[in-house]
DNA sequence: CCAATATTGAGAACCATTGTCAAACGCGGC
DNA sequence: GCCGCGTTTGACAATGGTTCTCAATATTGG
């Protein structure tokens, strides 16, 4: 059996150039804003390589992308274990949890329901202590 | 003090035929795919005429909203109580789903956190029995 | 039936995301 | 260092879901 295929991926300016500005904040951005960030450090990436990129390191477990409520992706740098976000709804920060309890729960409703090959999502939002103060 | 602001919502052909579609499928379905319903049971709705239907009844809870992966919004009339979703990868299949502990667990542990005001997103996935033997 | 207000729809406008494809690049071999 | 080749990039076009516009229409209460 052959192995896995591995399309070898390349170091690039361009994909430090993300890897650089996914190390620069801990809340969730669009490939739009990263892109910005991007360019503002000096750097020139175009847009496409941005969102290809994100996209790669999203499929290697390297960042999380979720949606906001417009349906818009949004991506963050993040710990390789399966986690979910409590995300503060007015500033976007962001603090990763985790819930064994809850892998347990899906996981017997599904089996309940004959549902196989299970995964799901999980965010929770709401306002967090520095914006609630002011 | 004023009374709640009331718009004023009047029983229109339009909306009447987008609850009937509602009416007719279990699962979750794009807008666009309503408005094809609605034209095939012989009514005319413009596209826009559905998309504001289906918005105003997510407002009033009539209508669950989620996203699928690619970041569309797919719609399903659903019972009024907070509950989450069991959904299909391959036929959409939906059954409605309650976790009291998981509602506790996700207030946990926003206040462990100081986080207020709080709301959360849940939905598994996975391939219903039907799918499984096909 | 009237006036006031809410609703509709055709099409334009938006805008995030993806596709195109020729030029530029990283890499391993020589 | 130089070649050859597969990979990557980027400017720009194309897509496609969703919202906006605004004049025409429908509903309602009187
Ligand atoms: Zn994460
Ligand atoms: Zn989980
Ligand atoms: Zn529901
Ligand atoms: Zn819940």
């Amino acid at each position: 059996m052959t192995s896995t295929e591995r399309p070898a991926v390349r170091p690039t300016r361009q994909r430090r150039a993300v890897a650089s500005a996914l190390a620069g904040f801990d809340d969730f951005r669009s490939a739009q804003e990263i892109h910005d960030l991007i360019s503002r450090q000096g750097d020139s990436v175009g847009l496409a390589t941005v969102y290809r990129t994100l996209s790669a390191l999203a499929d290697a477990g390297e960042v999380d992308m979720l949606r906001n409520e417009d349906g818009e992706a949004i991506w963050r740098s993040c710990s390789d274990t399966h986690h979910h976000h409590l995300v503060c709804r007015t500033c976007g920060a962001t603090v990763e949890v985790e819930g064994p309890a809850v892998e347990k729960w899906t996981g017997a409703i599904a089996a309940e329901h004959g549902y196989a090959d299970i995964s799901h999502t999980l965010e929770i939002f709401g306002t967090c202590p520095a914006c609630l103060v002011s």
